[in-house]
DNA sequence: AACACAGTTTCATTATTTGGAACTGAAAAA
DNA sequence: TTTTTCAGTTCCAAATAATGAAACTGTGTT
């Protein structure tokens, strides 16, 4: 995945401080990456001044700058399906009153670019932008199975395979077993592979020629259903997906785009 | 602002592309920028390579990609007041009914990074990432008023002063005169300055050093209230302000910071 | 068939990045 | 106090990567 020369270099750093999840010192940057010194020292100073990064003079510690967080604002409402995707989440999110999220692909990871909350509504940004793996959620498997060839195999081989659960798919193998189910059945399932108690139903979003975008779920609990009840769902969350792809293809580019940032601001 | 060599013209780019607010053709990134061909070309597909852009093949586009979005999700978890902030705003909002902001400084603009809207509780990282203007925002002055000298003097040298209203603050000198009286008595006033219709109080958070985080607001509007009303909640404000501010210099630090992504994932 | 034009590739030149090593300053150990 | 240590910073010749004018490609147009 990198060396792009100086801007993939740069853009590992990223990752890197970004991955701690935490503010960082420059020696635990050091030890993690593997460039000199000097190198890191250089990249950090120059991320920090782009504002890419941001610096804690008193702790002396990284972490990831607001740039991103502007940057990312511009992301997720051109590039994701969430402004798109809006009103159908919250419908079926009114109708099923479970969570339902939507995700697309990022280096074969599962990024969440939104989602409703059954019990508490608010919570938006704390998820979009997050990351799940891909081979144990319902999502990602949606994904995964309409990519193409080329793309899955890729994807496939770089999963970690770690098990969740006892009934995580652990191999390559039974990974791709589930893919071909899902490709011919048109729908994804998530019996706790990724949780103990979670259960989901996913259907990818794809263009009329078949090209994936990204995919929806509903998700319940062992708790409260069975997976019987949960597959109810399924038509309807598969005519939403559609509906999703639909209105990706056709949306992209009435040259100036009407008006993804729907609320007026009001701000001060 | 520009010019950390290889990186900082990368950032350029990306800025560039986000600006746009729309897919773009190289065409169109190229006049708008003044990199040769063939440079911005290459620049385009490296980012876009690191999955910092993404491309439309069909369309032949180019927009902020979805990696940004992940990387923006840890810079809001960390380098953002949000999370620390954000019980504060929920009672904030609860007991004031209104409209309340939280921003930080990003580029000597107002970027906002937390948002609690009275009348609809939903909508929120369409906000979160959303820049304004300083100049005529609440929290804009609010913040810029506790800059140190030197980062004041360059914060209102790159004020645009555009007249958004006829109540707009158009000049250097009339908003330094503002920003000295927001000094004296602690909190930031926008008079219908950026929106008509839209008023605000603002309150700046402070370290206890006096080094400047970010701010919040509280807006009405003028249909349903007036200045009076609207400064009656400014020692609540100001408290909360003092809170998180307090908060934010406490938390930084228990070394694995304990739990900023708050809530289960229960994705899939 | 000829043209126009957006987008792509090439390659010798130029400028930037690189990283080993030496330096600094503050804090811990002697 | 003096010495040691070590994180963080600076330096500079060598190595590498970025540069951009110009040539090319291929798609769609006159």
């Amino acid at each position: 995945m990198a060396g792009d020369g100086t801007i993939g270099k740069a853009c590992d750093v990223l990752d890197q401080v970004a991955a701690f999840a935490r503010p960082v010192r420059f020696a635990e940057l050091l030890e993690s990456s593997n460039f000199p010194k000097a190198t890191l020292y250089r990249f950090l100073q120059t991320l920090t001044n782009q504002g890419m990064l941001s610096y804690d003079l008193d702790r002396q510690t990284y972490t990831p700058g607001l740039r991103l967080v502007r940057l990312a604002h511009a992301a997720w409402t051109q590039s994701s399906l969430a402004p798109i995707a809006r009103p159908f989440l919250d419908a079926l999110s009114r109708e099923t009153g479970e969570t339902v999220h939507l995700a697309q692909l990022d280096s074969n990871q599962v990024l969440y670019v939104d989602k409703r909350n059954a019990a508490q509504p608010i919570e938006m940004y704390s998820q979009a932008g997050k990351v799940g793996p891909a081979y144990c959620t319902g999502v990602g498997k949606a994904m995964m199975a309409f990519l193409d060839e080329a793309a899955l195999n890729r994807a496939v081989s770089q999963q970690s395979y770690h098990r969740f659960t006892d009934k995580t798919l652990t191999s390559e193998a039974a990974l791709r077993a589930d893919l071909d189910l899902i490709r011919n059945r048109g729908y994804a399932v998530d019996d706790e592979e990724h949780e103990p108690g979670i259960i989901c139903i996913a259907c990818p979003i794809l263009t009329s020629g078949g090209r994936m975008l990204g995919a929806i779920s509903v998700t319940g609990s062992t708790e409260r259903m069975n997976f019987d009840q949960l597959e109810t769902w399924v038509p309807r969350v598969r005519r939403v997906a559609e509906q999703i792809g639909a209105e990706a293809q056709a949306w992209r580019f009435p040259e100036t785009r009407p008006s993804a940032d729907t609320d007026r601001m009001q701000a001060t």
